[in-house]
DNA sequence: TTACAACAATTGTATATACAAATGTATATT
DNA sequence: AATATACATTTGTATATACAATTGTTGTAA
């Protein structure tokens, strides 16, 4: 992806400028085909982080807040994201009964169900985001993104 | 910013996975950074990107569609967006007299004034982000973005 | 010249998100 | 026990964005 192209400028960018304009477009692109590899599930790219936080407590609930310290995107109102997937059955909810300020949300089967699919959209979008790495590049990649 | 961390989780995340969600994170990290910068500009970060737009065009004028194809985070509604700036003063808008289909759009030396204040404001923060890499890394950090 | 397609921007509507204030519950202090 | 403080979630409101349909303008082909 070359950034004067996407951004249709013919101007030279400074390499710092352009660093930062990079991770923007490139996690522009990510996000589209992501949400777009979705889109016939019908749940947005928080939906699904959601879900899948909810499946990796396998079968202990999470609260809100605990959702949303994991969150990819940590957003400022979890309780309408949840709202959404409760509509579609994806969840349950639960007053915490040692501590009824909680809200303990689990994964139902049919959320397990619907998540199994959208997995493997998933993974087929992220091997062709992917495609032109090799495994050192995306070593050498991660180590780069760990000094941000 | 180490992944694992930010999100909480003890289990380890495959290298492709982590590489998109570090993408993600980094880029969040970015954007909070940038939009608290431009807090006291009131302005937003696709606003001040569009405001940058019209001051490399020197005092040509820009269309809507030409903005929309050099904004970082290409949108479906820039008429609105160009809103929220005209009612600032920061830019100045006419119908065009050899196409009347389209619009142009140049920014005032209202805008041009406001726009400085934001540079130092922005050089401040990327400077930041940048911190930690040397030339070299930067370099080697586009190269991989490149292959997106 | 009229009819039709393509273009450029705008508007309506639904959905998403941010932020602050409010609600209800638990804990700590006196 | 009464009060204040902190906690966890929810709600109200403003703003942002996506998407589709609409308006007005231009170019083109019969």
């Amino acid at each position: 992806m070359n950034v004067e192209e996407v951004i249709k400028t013919s101007s030279a960018i400074p390499l710092g400028k352009r660093t930062i304009i990079h991770m923007q477009l490139v996690r522009n692109k990510m996000d589209d085909e992501l949400t777009n590899a979705l889109k016939p599930y019908e749940v947005s790219l928080q939906q699904f982080n959601v879900l899948r936080i909810l499946r990796g407590q396998k079968g202990k609930p999470a609260n809100l807040s605990t959702l949303n310290e994991r969150m990819v995107s940590k957003m400022s109102n979890t309780t309408r994201l949840v709202d959404k997937l409760l509509a579609k059955d994806y969840v349950r909810r639960e007053v915490c009964a040692a501590n009824r300020r909680k809200i303990e949300i689990y994964i139902t089967p049919k959320g397990n169900a619907a998540l199994e699919k959208m997995d493997a959209a998933i993974l087929k979008v992220e091997k062709a985001i992917l495609q032109h790495f090799t495994k050192t590049e995306l070593i050498q990649l991660n180590t780069l993104l760990d000094k941000f």
